[in-house]
DNA sequence: GGCGCGCAACTACGATTGTAGTAATCCTAC
DNA sequence: GTAGGATTACTACAATCGTAGTTGCGCGCC
């Protein structure tokens, strides 16, 4: 159960360049962060894994040199945890509201709701299945 | 097309005691949010009420004393600005993928799931009447 | 065998955030 | 008319954030 740790923005760019690269150096990392239109000071990298690394959001291998970075978390569990957040601070823990939100605005597109419809199916099967 | 300014997690509640009786003082709306369960030195919100009118986020009515605060945009639009947002930080825009989570979380009882169908199959429809 | 360079550690620094205190003013109830 | 409560304006201040510079060291090249 444990919550992966609070990120700031810059932090999460970093942990996307590294989960696309699954592990790396500063400088691979930065190089991640470039193709991702992230033109960041090497030692802008540094300070930002650093406090990464000081959240417990990574680990760093010091035995390799350059310092080798690895991600502690999925990148799923902390979409998840941030989502939980967002929708406790924004939505009043109605998450039903920020759905309908989404299927209202423009932000799906048909095949997507398709899609969401087809989970949803499913995810009331399996409800009803062991239900209790 | 004016987007509602970016507010920060103090703000934010300041604006829902605000939305929450549509108008009011300084007074007013510290009372509110002690309703919330957010107890705030006066002066603290006051702070906050100011900044977010020099963000152009409520407008102030000077001519009554005390003064009284209206917040210039509905929640709704709030939520969706920020709804926006977060779904290209965090989500890179992969709308789907977030509803996902949210339906494969535990985060929505079946009675929410059948709400959200509806919607879709609504939605759907419309974007069939009117397709191009 | 000194020197430049790649890299880590430490320091910096202005902006923003969350929270609040102090000063100045005005109205009102004795 | 005067002291006190309410109200606003200004100031404060430590923590965090985003971004980066400076220092120091070890290794490999020439």
């Amino acid at each position: 159960m444990t919550r992966s740790p609070d990120l700031t923005s810059a932090e999460l760019r970093v942990m996307k360049a590294l989960w696309e690269i699954g592990t790396g150096t500063v400088a691979e990392v930065r190089t991640a962060l470039g193709r991702r239109g992230q033109e960041l000071a090497y030692t802008t990298v540094m300070t930002l894994l650093g406090r990464l690394a000081a959240k417990r959001a990574v680990v760093v291998d010091k035995t390799r040199e350059p310092f080798v970075y690895r991600p502690v978390y999925r990148r799923e569990s902390v979409q998840r945890d941030r989502l939980r957040a967002f929708v406790r601070e924004v939505f009043d823990g109605q998450a039903e509201s920020l759905v309908l939100n989404l299927v209202e605005d423009e932000s799906l597109s048909r095949a997507e709701l398709r899609a969401i419809e087809r989970r949803i199916a499913e995810a009331e099967r399996a409800a009803g299945r062991d239900k209790k």
